[in-house]
DNA sequence: AGTCCCGCTTGATCTAGGTCAAAGTTTGGT
DNA sequence: ACCAAACTTTGACCTAGATCAAGCGGGACT
């Protein structure tokens, strides 16, 4: 969100410099939370988490990407959030996973045991307050999905999605208003297809569609630019501009 | 959730005695949010807010109920939140509202103005931190939401948001494991569509054929009798029994 | 008692997106 | 360089749910 306040924070060696749990919190909280962390790597396509295991631990990512999926018995599964760097993982106060969490690319994460994360949030009203604003941050996030799922049409909900993929992607290499945009698809279309409640065979289709109305350009079946955010958010069915233009 | 650990709530006078954002404050806690609060009554279809109005209270749904919506410049909408009583509405840290808030029925709130509530907030960390958890909830709810959304048929949407009504309902009034419930729907056709993602006619369809099979029983258009709870949870596709049978 | 209005139901038809099937394309392993 | 497996595209067809269009209560006014 806002880089700048992340300039103070002295905590030395996170490579996300708890961005996550602590753009406000002073640094020798940080500090803090430095005697209690850990990392751990994980490959792309391992899971991370079941859906009601126990989970002993709290965290954010801090490189690679891992999807929160939701799957029925019959094997219908829906994506309900995506993890990004700098994304938070983990309910404190709840003992159980409430989703499938896995790593679609290999990924690192900064972990702390969840007790001792409990116990420095019970002490650090900053750290309670900011995992409070965050949840509010995916809860709007999640509502403004429903909507997507709910209502729009296939190719709305692909450019939507893209939508949201390129404004993360240009939070993280701020530069400016630009209109333009080039980025990598970090997902399958299966993934993809989980996530806006389709099947891979209309995402398929709709992506070429952009293509073909060359709302995308497309290098190869990953790389994607898109020459005017404006006429994507358009697509999108969406009117406000997603904070792209001032 | 949990009424026993209401009891020992002292707060008074309020209706829901504060137990959205109080379960586990002190007494004198509860106290000083009596003196900052109001009571503010709407009637039914009035809006409470619109979606990017500056929100300047916080507060508690006492009685009847609400709705979060999302609309399309189109006119498509789609329902992201159910009021209940004992609901929080308002997201302390942000001015603006993200949805529109409307009163479906005759509707009290217990109110308390955002700075007072927020200055309390930050002095003490039970209720950010009950907010935190109640935040959660809502999290999750709207995450269930989405698999409903994305991946199920109108039929078992149709049961989803009947097994979540009915569950709402028993837990206001808890008297053990019964397996049939009666309860009546807050909700005309077109709410409970947008709510789903269908049109008012596939649910008026919709239910009609959960009649006709003997799922419900529907005395008038809104009395719903359901004989057997498993039965409904089945035909919602889910497979958690949502806490019904121990 | 009448009638107006709003919410609901039901029927007939249409279509967006799902399903099934068959190739293409990339990637990585040997 | 070759091959297998995984991912993607494209085509032909089908179905769940949308759309369009009548009616049907039932309660709130006169």
């Amino acid at each position: 969100m806002n880089a700048p306040t992340i300039a103070h924070i002295s905590c030395a060696d996170c490579p996300i410099r708890h961005r996550a749990v602590c753009a406000r919190c002073e640094s020798d909280e940080l500090e803090a939370l430095d005697t209690i962390k850990y990392y751990r790597s994980y490959e792309a396509g391992q899971p991370i988490i079941w859906s009601g295991d126990v989970m002993n631990f709290v965290g954010s990512v801090v490189s690679g990407i891992a999807t929160l999926t939701q799957t029925m018995e019959d094997g219908r599964t829906q994506m309900v959030g995506l993890l990004l760097p700098s994304d938070f993982v983990g309910r404190p106060g709840r003992d159980g996973a409430a989703y499938n969490v896995v790593a679609t690319t290999d990924l690192v994460m900064c972990c702390f045991r969840k007790k001792p994360f409990e116990d420095m949030m019970a002490r650090t009203p900053h750290i309670a307050h900011r995992l409070l604003e965050m949840t509010l941050d995916e809860l709007d996030a999640a509502r403004e999905w429903m909507l997507v799922l709910g209502r729009k049409t296939a190719r709305e909900k692909i450019a939507s999605l893209l939508a949201i993929i390129a404004r993360r992607d240009a939070s993280l290499t701020p530069e400016g208003a630009v209109n333009s945009m080039v980025f990598d698809l970090p997902l399958t279309r299966e993934a993809m297809a989980d996530y806006l409640g389709l099947t891979l065979e209309t995402v398929s289709r709709q992506v070429s569609a952009l293509k073909k109305d060359g709302v995308i350009v497309l290098e190869g079946k990953r790389r994607v630019t898109v020459p005017d955010m404006g006429r994507l958010m358009e697509e999108a069915g969406d009117d406000s501009d997603g904070g792209f233009l001032a």
